[in-house]
DNA sequence: GACAAGATTAGCT
DNA sequence: GCTAATCTTGTCT
């Protein structure tokens, strides 16, 4: 079943958490992947100096303030898009960012996405999350809780034990690093690779 | 209008 | 392990 948007309304560091084993449906054309969502991390507008939406409402990051449970990609580095999903209520500007996923369905489709590129590094960063499920710019401020939407997270019943969720220091931020905002799966090898796997 | 910096990745040493 | 690639956004003139 598709999460409601009463999920997404919950506190953002709980969100985070409990998106690890949900599906991440992706839609364009006549395709629909499928992948395992495993792992995520947590930014908090009002006291988080790491969040773009910390220190005010721009253009580029209104959408973090809107009502949760809607979509907020943002291009990085001149090269790279991130994907995020919007939590708590409006006005807020929190957000949970998708970092990696484990292909499920349309594996080669995603691996055409990534020039051929497979395997645990098909969608083991967010960057590379985006490209393998070709989310763009244009796939802001999509609702995942629509039957209709492009993007849409499923419950499709898989049961994380607590005991295999890892909490560590987020990744390749200047500020806020004190946070232990980041989570995902122990003993998957689909998540972000190298050293930042350490606590 | 112009400039510096960034929630990253790939490729080379 | 290190650095270039590359462009949008925000801030300042």
């Amino acid at each position: 079943m598709i999460l409601p948007k009463k999920f997404y309304l919950q506190e953002t560091t709980t969100v985070a958490k409990n998106l690890l084993g949900k599906i991440l449906i992706r839609k364009y054309g006549s395709l629909v992947l499928k992948s395992l969502i495993v792992e995520t991390e947590a930014y908090i507008g009002n006291h988080d100096p790491a969040c773009h939406a910390y220190y005010k409402i721009t253009p580029r990051n209104q959408l973090m303030f809107e009502e949760g449970g809607v979509t907020y990609v943002y291009f990085i580095y001149g090269n790279y898009f991130c994907f995020n999903i919007v939590t708590g209520n409006k006005g807020e500007g929190n957000a949970v960012l998708i970092r990696a996923v484990e292909p499920l369905s349309g594996e080669s489709e995603m691996m055409k996405n990534r020039k051929n590129i497979t395997g645990e590094n098909l969608a083991n960063g967010p960057g590379k999350l985006c490209m393998a499920l070709n989310i763009n710019k244009n796939d802001n401020g999509l609702k995942v809780y629509s039957q209709n939407s492009n993007i849409q997270i499923k419950d499709a019943g898989i049961k994380i034990n607590p005991n295999e969720i890892k909490t560590t220091k987020r990744i390749g931020i200047s500020q806020g690093e004190e946070f232990l905002y980041r989570y995902f799966l122990k003993n998957n090898k689909f998540v972000t690779p190298h050293k930042f796997n350490r606590l």
